[in-house]
DNA sequence: TCTCAATTTATCCTC
DNA sequence: GAGGATCCAATTGAGA
């Protein structure tokens, strides 16, 4: 194929097929020799209903972290010797292999990896696209939440959600405030399932601190990079079968970002910094100071990648213009003022408008020229101390957008009516409070609560 | 003006 | 079922 008729993305995109080819033959054969040492049966996994723990399940829960000596700070001669284990140390090691970051029986992680590297072999020569008119709009209505996609994957507060891009897979990563990282292969029973216990569920541990982000680029999926409170951001590689530190810096880090096509990473650190990070060459390429208080959120517009969307702490949320530069920063180009903290702000689908969300129970959507038309929408987004933040999300076009509801539901906000609706289900037992769209599937939505569980929403 | 304590609020766990 | 513990948010307001 001449590389002249191919983009960037087609580019990337066959680099990583290549190589994913490589790694699923390397995947194959180490496959076929656990079978052949293993006689578990194949089963349908079965994803657990969400329920409260009892005392005694909850001591099984999947907190117990497995981890090498090494990985622990442990010489290899004390437990040799029979000596108490010192513990843990506060500090993980640059160096983590996946098995030592796992909390996953004996390999459970392989699975884990097939399923990544068999995706990357259907990954799509194009982006995600958002809803044509063709497409005719969702319909809200059909959107249901079924008893098999609620689960509590993770223990403690969901602070991050992103969905893998698979076109035809649902794949979930979170990240957790104990710095834990699960991943959800819901549509695990497709495979056929191996093991009983299998429920689709991987559970890592790579930080010390909360997770502040989880960034995954469609170029590519066997990489998966996460941003902790810890000054850390790992990148997991599948194929390398590492969670190695990428970059580390002395102050925490509350928002991760990636540019569409590039692999640099953008990250909100400490009070209002923003820093462009290399990851190939291992150095920081810009860094800015855009707030006078902490970034949560980078985001970037899909009709024009230098146009970048940050929101602060310190009640403002901006537009900048990477193209230009001024007072060593990038220009601004809008800024929009909140009474309070501002926690999100995001740009929709057509990369037209722009979302925001703030503890002054406003919702703020931005749109017109230069996003100067405004509409602000009331909303109770008091989630107080134990709840992590409301963060409004685009749906699959520019119509709506998705936040919590302190009441157990989702709200759908039509940002054309600017009416509210909410969605609701009994088998919703906690706050969900953020979200994440499929990037292909139109009407699969993941929402996230504080007690670590997620329920899934499909279109039906 | 600055510092710091009090307050809010949901979920999990133990009894 | 009741009540305690949680505690890396953010704000408010009292007091220095």
């Amino acid at each position: 194929m001449a590389s002249k008729t191919l983009t960037e993305y087609e580019r990337k995109r066959l680099e990583n097929i290549k190589r994913n080819d490589e790694m699923i033959a390397s995947l194959m054969l180490q496959h076929k020799a656990a079978d052949l040492s293993s006689s578990i049966k194949r089963l349908k996994p079965q994803i657990r209903p969400l329920k409260r723990h009892s005392p005694e399940k909850n001591n099984k829960a999947p907190v117990v972290i497995r981890r090498s000596l090494r990985a622990r700070g442990i010489p290899p001669d004390a437990a040799a010797k029979g000596s108490p284990p010192p513990p843990p140390s506060p500090a993980k090691s640059p160096s983590l292999t996946i098995r030592d970051a796992s909390s996953n029986a004996p390999g459970k992680d392989r699975r884990l990896f097939e399923t990544v590297a068999r995706m990357c072999e259907n990954a799509p020569l194009s982006p995600p696209k958002r809803m044509s008119s063709t497409d005719g709009p969702l319909d809200l209505r059909s959107l249901k939440l079924e008893p098999e996609h609620v689960a509590r994957i993770i223990s403690g507060r969901i602070m991050t959600v992103q969905f893998f891009p698979f076109v035809d897979r649902r794949v979930v990563a979170v990240g957790s405030k104990l710095g834990k990282v699960s991943f959800w292969d819901v549509d695990r029973g497709l495979d056929g399932g191996d093991d009983a216990d299998d429920d689709g569920v991987y559970l890592y541990d790579p930080h010390t601190s909360p997770v502040s982000g989880i960034s995954i680029q469609p170029f590519s999926l066997s990489k998966v990079l996460t941003s902790s409170y810890d000054g850390f951001i790992r990148s997991m590689d599948v194929e390398k079968e590492t969670f190695n530190m990428s970059y580390s810096g002395d102050d925490a880090i509350y928002s991760l970002s990636q540019r569409p096509l590039e692999t640099n990473v953008y990250f909100g650190e400490g009070q209002g910094g923003l820093k462009v990070w290399d990851e190939r060459a291992g150095k920081v390429l810009s860094s800015y100071s855009l707030h006078e208080k902490r970034i949560n959120t980078i985001d970037f517009s899909s009709c024009n990648a230098n146009l970048m969307a940050t929101s602060s702490t310190d009640g403002t949320a901006c537009i900048w213009d990477l193209r230009k530069i001024s007072n060593h920063r990038p220009a601004s180009l809008r800024i929009h003022q909140h009474e309070k903290a501002v926690h999100s702000a995001y740009f929709s689908p057509s990369g037209s408008c722009l979302a925001t969300t703030s503890i002054d129970n406003r919702i703020g959507i931005l749109s017109g020229d230069n996003f100067m038309d405004v509409s602000m929408i009331r909303h109770d987004n008091q989630t107080g101390r134990w709840l992590s933040s409301f963060r409004v999300i685009w749906g699959w076009d520019d119509s709506y957008v998705f936040v919590g509801n302190m009441k157990r539901a989702v709200d759908v906000i039509s940002t054309v009516k600017k009416t509210t609706k909410a969605m609701e289900s009994p088998l919703m037992t906690a706050i969900p409070c953020r979200f994440a769209a499929h990037p292909y599937r139109h009407g699969t939505l993941a929402s996230t609560t504080s007690g670590g569980q997620i329920y899934m929403w499909t279109s039906i």
